[in-house]
DNA sequence: TTATTTTGTGAAATAATCATTCTCGATCTT
DNA sequence: AAGATCGAGAATGATTATTTCACAAAATAA
């Protein structure tokens, strides 16, 4: 763990709006040189805080208008069973996201689909045949709003 | 809605692994050359597909190493009722996503904290006095895997 | 106190990469 | 046969990442 300068959180702030500016873009923002900003930024890099850049694509656009979050509890939970499970989940290409989670539930799946009954399809034929699952409750996403979060 | 070649989809793929890459290189991890891939890209975003980028940083690394899914029903549920409630849940920086869903619950909150009595500040003095709270379940975070989706 | 190291900065320079446009040829459709 | 579509290739400025150098402030040691 590394700790953020007032300067690197701004920088950070402001990547996190938009993942495209660059080094030099981002520090000019906060008057800060090309190679200043960029410095700071390879830092941030190589101490893991920075992971990479990732696309932000409209599934809904691309013919996937149904997104689920699925929480499920597994009926056994030995080792074996959390890692047959994991990946046989791992395998079906409708799950955006697995989250091993501790509560009411085992793990959260976010599945998109391409309608109601095309996500019917997924979850009787992929997701109530996963190796040892034992219940299933389902949210279906209405609306989606991200937030910049404590420090991005 | 556009439909996607074989090759937007590849695209896809590709950027959706590592958000960093260029046009041209995108282009030539699959024998396309710059332009060619460029000109995809960008009808790509232009028909909204691609929205943008972002960055993909470890919170855990910056110090906050609790991250927790809020399942969030309403007592009552007008339309004020709710945008009262996202506007006041949009106001703790502790959130890093609002999910308005249909099922057992109402919202779906992603929070983070540093640890876990900073969580327990943050629910009691910010989740549980949101307008409207009727209930809330958590799900504590273990470890997330994000996968590729349908198309990416 | 002075001297020295450390740390972060800006300016300038580079070499590479990038987005963008143009032309031309191949392929497919009608 | 004519038109539309899509790609490669080359060429363009613009922007970028990256290095080097010198300087100022702050911290540390003498």
């Amino acid at each position: 763990m590394i700790d953020l300068d007032e300067t690197d959180r701004r920088l950070l702030r402001l990547l996190a709006e938009d993942g495209a500016l660059s080094a030099g873009a981002a520090g000019r923002k906060i008057g800060l040189s090309q190679p200043a900003a960029w410095r700071r930024i390879r830092r941030l890099t190589k101490a893991g805080i920075l992971k990479g850049r990732r696309i932000d694509l409209d599934l809904e656009k691309a013919g996937f208008g149904v997104t689920v979050f699925l929480g499920v509890k597994l009926a056994t939970k030995g080792r074996v069973s959390l890692e047959d499970f994991e990946r046989a989940v791992a395998a079906i290409p409708e799950v955006q996201a697995v989250h091993h989670v501790l509560g009411l539930y085992d793990y959260r799946l976010r599945v998109v689909a391409r309608d109601i009954s095309d996500f019917e399809r997924v979850l009787r034929r992929r997701i109530m045949t996963l190796p040892g699952v034992g219940g299933v409750e389902a949210n279906v996403l209405l609306s989606e709003e991200r937030r910049p979060g404590p420090i991005g």
